[in-house]
DNA sequence: GGTCAATAATGACTATGGTCATTTTTAATT
DNA sequence: AATTAAAAATGACCATAGTCATTATTGACC
């Protein structure tokens, strides 16, 4: 259907500019009207596609959804374990890397997560990217768990949010990546000596 | 000074008028007028004690200290692990008796750890908690860990969080008290059987 | 190609969060 | 009690997110 298309890449345009415009000048600078005037749509236009200006910032997401694919599939060697830390450790990177952005991206993530849901949140498929792997290692032997790899995908996937939140305060890179690996070790090898 | 004393008090008023009508009428529709009007106060006056209105939720989720430090120190039966995963089921059960509010506030306390913080976030007061008991035990040997506390708690409150997070879309209190426990299990026994 | 119902775009309008120059209150000092 | 500078309260004001009744566009059907 044409009128399909034409709301998809009416949508599209939209968010390609509200990102543009959020890097340029920060996400609080930019005001609705601004983003439709470029898009040469009018403001009211905006809210049949996004019932609030933060929803936007989940679409924002989704266009790094090739990124982090990339860095998931990305081959690697070693042991799982430091395979799968060397995949956090790559995230946070991209994260960091474009953190202005990313940290609203997030926190609006959250929200959308704890509100009832209708698609499927950033959140959501990151988590489900990593149980992939788990699962996948399990079933080559690469991986000897009694835990429900989904569980073990949601446990790791908190700490790195966890790290992600906590540090964005203050810390540099390489002391986010080393409270990172601290925890990811805690998780991975148990809490407890037993 | 008695100066100190009278700011202190509208505040408190603000915040306590704030909750009340929150509590009523829900977040969203309660504008900061209708609040400084209940307080007696004009609007103004508000914005000169939170730079935003959601800002007050950050005090929202000071009132409940009280009952989390009542969660925390409440005498209990078993080995450690027991006691802690019982802590946090009765964080749950409070966090779930008291959603609507206790989940903005949570977004709130996340989204203020993110930005550079000035006071200490309600989150790293329980992540605090959580850490001086595993301390405690440790020093009484009721743990033995080769990992810090304060990473070990990180851990664990990183999976409380992520509970919050994505149960709180759908499931009710039992459903997600055991997705918590299955988190917890893994953490505390570790993902991999080596 | 004319008719019509469904769908989408529009922009005037409203409500409210947040600002700020001005006024009022406070309490210290003489 | 008069003076004064700092602190706090005030409310008119502004910017903008979000609404909604109206208008324009689409494409299916005859």
């Amino acid at each position: 259907m044409l009128r399909e298309d034409r709301k998809r890449n009416t949508k599209e345009r939209i968010v390609r500019t509200a990102i543009q415009l959020f890097k340029e000048k920060g996400y609080a600078n930019v005001t609705v009207e601004e983003i439709t005037r470029l898009c040469g749509i009018a403001k009211g236009t905006f809210f049949n596609y996004f019932p609030k200006k933060e929803n936007v910032l989940l679409h924002v997401g989704n266009s790094y959804t090739e990124l982090l694919s990339g860095i998931v599939h990305k081959p690697r060697e070693g042991n799982l374990r430091d395979r799968v830390m060397a995949i956090f450790r790559d995230f946070l990177s991209l994260y960091l890397k474009h953190a202005d952005i990313l940290r609203l991206v997030l926190i609006e993530s959250i929200q959308s997560a704890t509100g009832s849901a209708d698609e499927p949140t950033n959140l959501a498929v990151f988590q489900e990217a990593i149980r992939d792997l788990l699962e996948e290692a399990k079933n080559e032997g690469a991986l000897r768990s009694r835990f429900d790899s989904g569980v073990c995908a949601s446990v790791l996937v908190a700490i790195f949010y966890q790290t992600l939140i906590s540090g964005s305060a203050s810390a540099d890179e390489a002391a986010m990546a080393a409270i990172l690996q601290e925890q990811f070790d805690a998780a991975w090898e148990g809490i407890s000596d037993e």
